[in-house]
RNA sequence: GGCCCCGUCGUCUAGUGGUUAGGACACGGCCCUUUCAAGGCCGCGGCACGGGUUCGAGUCCCGUCGGGGUCACCA
């Protein structure tokens, strides 16, 4: 069998974390078996610019590596792949459904359907209706629209029997036909429901294995009685656990960002991001600046990479021990075997986690590429400070978890006069250690004579100032360390001194000095 | 409420009848230390509950409880 998988997105403005785990499964999952990936556009209720909708799904998709071999942009043997504009196919199936009898048209208001369905949960049963409107006959359509009504096209759903789905993750499942539903398939509008269509499509795009969010477990029997009903293929299905709320079991949504605020992690996530955003001058609303949705992190610089390996390991395993993976270990490992059956929430500081460690995998080029990015967006050019950006990243080590975090340490690359002070570590280390500023002024003029300005030789010039003023280190540094970055933290002193280089230290002890 | 799904440390998970229940993230402590990170070492912490089946149950069966999904002319 050829394997051929599809996501399905409906053009919402977004691509969110729980929609890019099924995407990726999925992806993995063709990829492993060689097989083909179709991207599909879920717009038959389209309200809105689809394009416009759109492009950042598939840009988000495309910045994770998760590329497609038919749909959107670049075609393929099935076109078009977008559900608008394949109302024709709909429109036949809905026909030969009608002509079979397996669909009716139906002419009950929405009052009265309701009636029956509050009359039902009343009586605290399932709901079956009565087909009081059922149109069978041509008098039957003629007295109905005499009436004034309009009819929707109704699915005429078995009501005995038993369905039995053969889920590759949950194994067998049974439904009772009885409490399905006649569910609408064609609106009164003439517009096509997505059961029908997603059914129609899946059996034209030659999918093989529906791999798709648990919550459409439940309309699967009615997706199977189509499929039935038109001597389609039945698909494998395989229905993933969804991506839950930090803490919790419940699904994972855009618009309760608030809440989510409230978890520790999650804001300190928001946070940090919002500290970049912040620097480089990006508008930061609750609608675009949110860690459930993809772009947040491209925003302030995560790796695409950390972010698949997280949310492949949301609801997958490979053992007990591995957990660091690129792309193409997951495409050879991955297996929906390995997929877990329990909801499983989004972990704030899991995530921040890969992307440390992901991250300090890079090389110093790519780091030095990334970064530049995110200091160009601050208005800040490393160029103007020939050859000091790969030092900074150097000596930074794992301080610089995300590719924004380069912006922590602008100091090196404003000139000399300009830097901002932190006045909470001023107060703390200048102003309340009275001797601070007489040691400084006295390191100082060691320092213009010294001619070797190397780390080490720095430490030792160091060493040698604090045995002969009978101080330690402390009582120094971290007035030094104000002087000439305006901060109470960064990296390593003597590196610090020896990248900025002997003339902007000294400079910059002087301007601080006027200034203070 | 009906139907369906799920239930191992706080979180993600390994576990397919015999394990001192393993790992990762987080957390706590110690070490290192000029700040902030990182690193090293140690630690805390779990099979929802109750019945079976079995020599033996996290693992199989039943029930209870808990959580979730779904019940649209949304997708």
């Amino acid at each position: 069998m050829i394997v051929r998988t599809r996501f399905a997105p409906s053009p919402t403005g977004y691509l969110h974390i729980g929609g890019v785990r099924t995407a990726l499964f999925c992806w993995l999952f063709a990829r492993k078996h060689g097989g083909k990936f179709i991207l599909r556009i879920d717009d038959t209720d389209q309200q809105r610019n689809v394009e416009e909708a759109i492009a950042p799904i598939l840009h988000g998709l495309r910045w994770l590596g998760i590329d497609w071999d038919e749909g959107p942009e670049i075609g393929g043997d099935h076109a078009p792949y977008y559900q608008s504009q394949r109302c024709d196919k709909y429109q036949a199936a809905v026909n030969k459904l009608l002509s079979c009898n397996y669909a009716y048209r139906d002419y009950a208001r929405t009052e009265e359907i309701q009636a029956e369905r509050d009359a039902a949960v009343k009586e605290k049963r399932t709901f079956t209706y009565s087909r009081n409107w059922m149109a069978e006959t041509d008098e039957d359509i003629k007295r109905f629209e005499s009436e004034g009504r309009q009819c929707v096209i109704r699915l005429k759903m078995p009501r005995e029997g038993k369905l039995i789905i053969d889920d590759l993750i949950r194994g067998k499942i049974t439904f009772n036909w009885a409490d399905e539903q006649d569910h609408v398939i064609q609106r009164a509008d003439g517009s096509f429901i997505y059961h029908l269509a997603n059914v129609v499509d899946d059996e034209d795009y030659k999918i093989s294995h529906v791999i798709r969010a648990e919550e459409h477990l439940s309309n699967t029997p009615r997706q199977i009685f189509i499929i039935q009903s038109l001597g389609y293929n039945l698909p494998a299905y395989a229905h993933l656990p969804f991506v839950a709320e930090p803490g919790s079991k419940t699904k994972l949504s855009k618009r309760k960002l608030e809440k989510y605020l409230k978890n520790k992690d999650f804001a300190k996530l928001v946070e940090h991001g919002k500290s970049i955003a912040n620097r480089i001058g990006l508008k930061t609303t609750d609608d675009n600046f949110n860690p459930v949705i993809v772009d947040f992190y491209e925003q302030v610089g995560y790796l695409p990479e950390a972010i698949v390996n997280y949310i492949a390991l949301v609801g997958w395993a490979l053992d007990d021990k591995s957990e660091f993976f690129l792309m193409n270990d997951l495409i050879e490992k991955f297996s929906l075997e390995g997929v877990t059956k329990g909801a499983a929430s989004f972990d704030p500081q899991k995530l921040f986690a890969f992307e440390e460690k992901h991250f300090l995998k890079l090389t110093i080029d790519k780091k030095i590429k990334l970064c530049t990015q995110f200091l160009e967006k601050a208005k800040i050019f490393p160029s103007a400070y020939d050859g000091i950006l790969d030092k900074v990243i150097e000596a930074a080590g794992d301080r610089i978890k995300v590719a924004g975090d380069i912006l922590n340490f602008s100091d090196f690359f404003v000139s000399d006069g300009a830097l901002e002070f932190d006045e909470a570590i001023y107060n703390k280390r200048i102003i309340n250690q009275p001797n601070s500023k007489i040691l400084l002024k006295e390191f100082y003029d060691l320092l213009t004579q010294q001619d070797q300005f190397d780390k080490t030789s720095l430490e030792n010039l160091m060493q040698e100032f604090i045995e002969s003023k009978l101080i330690k280190a402390n009582d120094i540094i971290h007035a030094l360390r104000i002087a000439i970055t305006g901060k109470g933290v960064g990296l390593g002193m003597f590196e610090t001194l020896e990248i900025l280089g002997k003339e902007r230290v000294l400079e910059r002890i002087k301007k601080f000095f006027e200034q203070h």
